[in-house]
RNA sequence: CGGGCCGUGGCGCAGCCUGGCUAGCGCGCUUGCUUGGGGUGCAAGAGGUCGCGAGUUCAAAUCUCGCCGCCCCGACCA
């Protein structure tokens, strides 16, 4: 391609509402303009990074035997309904009427319509297991979209669905997933964690998630040697308490905390760290109030606190409920005397004696306060994972990171073949209900989570697998006639050897093409120039600048060798 | 949905507080010359309903009210 002709709106500047590394330079680099919150236009450079990765996921998708489909993103009420997520989903699904007032909606996934089509034409149990997959437009109406293409309202998605016999079948299709998506984000180059995931409103029994970690993230991985989970589900072991207890039965004793509300107030106010304090919060769950007790530095996981439960809505009371539960305010709540209510208390807790808590009359709290001995409950492991907590499997340090979120795989168990009536014949004649599972990955978030990791102050630098162009052939001074014509020769020798190659034949200064080929992060770039009268070209490879002399005739050759040594 | 910032040629910004004359600056864009290894230099141009609507005033980019949009923090999040 012939740069001259090409639209590739480079900025000189970085443009004022771009924050994040990739959001930033996506724009400046030409790949993306903002069409309305959380709604892209994906130009020239972006639809061409954007076919590379799709077609990275397709090959690899095929080669585990994925048939890919294409499905309507217009879906009536109906299917939505029958899986009961016509409700879940509340605002974050986008709805709409036809002109005879039927109810509509923009697929935000496709579970529903995959389903669908299973129940419709799958009889017998010699048409399983089954793989099917597309590569499609998604729709959420996200509350907040940000960070450019990281959260947006509408997203493509490859999407796979399993159908399987058998729990040992899904199994199998989900370990199949698990190992194709590792070879799709090796492939496009990225570093990754795999690591638990819960599966929220998918509903479904195992699920793990393909994290990218970057400050531009929003999940929360906490990993260590030997262990890598989502912050929610995370387990480990908390750090010793700062103080030891004080010994022996020791009774309750009230004590006035004018104005101590919080627990670092608390911690001023009794000398006494975090970690002998306890925090006492009330929730509400199912509709029911429940009390969690954990230690003071601890924070409440609510997907373990509703797992723990059974729950399927947890929220943090109301401050009028809790003055109705408890009769005293947050910042004074405390578990002893508790009835009403069941009272959940976190492991950290476990064996611990006299430690500090809320009285239930507001400024007062109480001492000398031992879990299961002064109040009942009953112990769950209910907090988040820290900074600072070791590992459960080996006892080594454990960090929480912010990830990005590229790829989920779910078991999904029988949610939707069951709630849909999808149903088969086994060998002996009998129906039976195939179990599913899910599989996703965004595909933009692949790209602008390579950008959030290969960037620099000049730009990006993209893995050769999915940048827009492989190579770019530069001819220092365009008015010089030999450079010119060397540089052409250059360029069709790449197309011959089937490089991904770009021609910048513009009339620019030299530090024009320099610049903008080190912005949109083209892997090499052919300088023809000085050294041309010496049959001399430069290599310039973007990541690291390693820039090496080849004659002209070897340069195409040089750059096939380096990107097929470098794939992978 | 709560809190905060912002909205002025394509991009980045100044002007607004303290109302006043042809609304500025840098970049980009067009034309000519020039230059040619990291965003050349000179010259001449084009391009703006100052987000929208009401109000105050002799007079509004500037003050007041309402609305819209966007970004950030939070809530939320397959």
């Amino acid at each position: 391609m012939y740069w001259s002709r090409l639209f590739i709106p480079t900025l000189r500047e970085d443009p004022a509402e771009a924050e994040v590394a990739s959001h930033r330079l996506l724009l400046r680099a030409g790949y993306i303009r903002q069409l309305a919150a959380g709604i892209y236009d994906y130009l020239y450079l972006a639809q061409r990074s954007m076919l590379k990765i799709t077609q990275i996921v397709r090959e690899e998708m095929d080669a585990i035997g994925g048939q890919e489909m294409y499905l309507p993103a217009l879906n009536p009420a109906e299917v939505w309904q029958e899986s009961g997520r016509w409700d879940v989903m509340g605002d974050n699904m986008f709805r709409l009427k036809d002109r005879f007032g039927r109810a509509l909606c923009l697929g935000m996934t496709h579970e529903e319509v995959m389903t669908s089509i299973a129940r419709g034409e799958l009889r017998s149990y010699k048409q399983l297991p089954q793989i099917w997959y597309q590569i499609q437009t998604k729709f959420r109406d996200e509350p907040r979209p940000k960070s450019g293409l990281l959260r947006v309202r509408q997203f493509i998605m490859k999407d796979s669905y399993t159908f399987d016999l058998t729990p040992a079948g899904l199994d199998a299709a989900y370990d199949k997933h698990h190992a194709a998506y590792c070879k799709i984000f090796d492939r496009c180059g990225l570093e990754y964690v795999v690591v638990e995931a819960h599966s929220g409103a998918m509903g479904g029994s195992q699920s793990h998630e393909f994290m990218v970690v970057s400050e531009a993230g929003e999940d929360f991985v906490v990993s260590g040697k030997n262990y890598a989970a989502n912050l929610e589900k995370a387990v480990s072991v908390a750090q010793p308490p700062k103080v030891a207890d004080p010994e022996g039965d020791l009774a309750p004793e009230e004590f006035h905390t004018p104005g101590q509300k919080t627990i670092a107030d608390l911690c001023a106010f009794t000398k006494l760290p975090e970690t002998s304090q306890m925090k006492s919060l009330v929730m509400m769950a199912d509709g029911k109030p429940v009390l969690a007790v954990l230690r003071g530095d601890h924070s409440l996981s609510e997907t373990k606190f509703s797992g723990a439960l059974g729950a399927t809505d947890v929220r943090p009371a109301h401050p009028e409920e809790i003055r109705e539960w408890m009769g005293a305010d947050a910042g004074s709540l405390g578990p002893v005397g508790v009835t009403k209510m069941r009272v959940l208390i976190d492991e950290a807790l476990r064996g611990r004696r006299n430690l500090i808590c809320g009285a239930n009359k507001t400024d007062y709290h109480l001492r000398h306060v031992t879990p299961g001995e002064d109040f009942k409950g009953e112990f769950f492991d209910l907090r988040q994972a820290v900074e600072g907590d070791t590992s459960v499997v080996d006892g080594g340090p454990l960090k929480v990171q912010k990830t990005v979120e590229i790829g989920h795989i779910f078991k999904l168990g029988y949610k939707y073949s069951e709630s849909m009536g999808l149903r088969v014949l086994n060998e002996t004649g009998e129906e039976i209900t195939p179990i599913m599972g899910s599989y996703g990955i965004g595909i933009e978030r692949i790209l602008a989570a390579a950008v959030e990791l290969y960037h620099d102050k000049d730009g990006m630098v993209l893995p050769g697998s999915i940048a827009p162009f492989a190579v770019v052939v530069t001819p220092v001074n365009s008015a010089d006639e030999g450079q010119r014509k060397a540089a052409q020769e250059i360029y069709d020798e790449c197309k011959a050897a089937g490089i991904d190659a770009l021609f910048d034949d513009r009339d620019e200064r030299p530090g024009v093409k320099f610049k903008d080929a080190d912005l949109i992060g083209i892997p090499y770039r052919i300088t023809i120039g000085k050294k041309l009268p010496q049959g001399v070209v430069e290599v310039v490879e973007r990541r690291g600048r390693v820039s090496t002399d080849v004659a002209v005739k070897d340069a195409a050759g040089f750059v096939r060798d380096r990107l097929a040594s470098s794939a992978r």
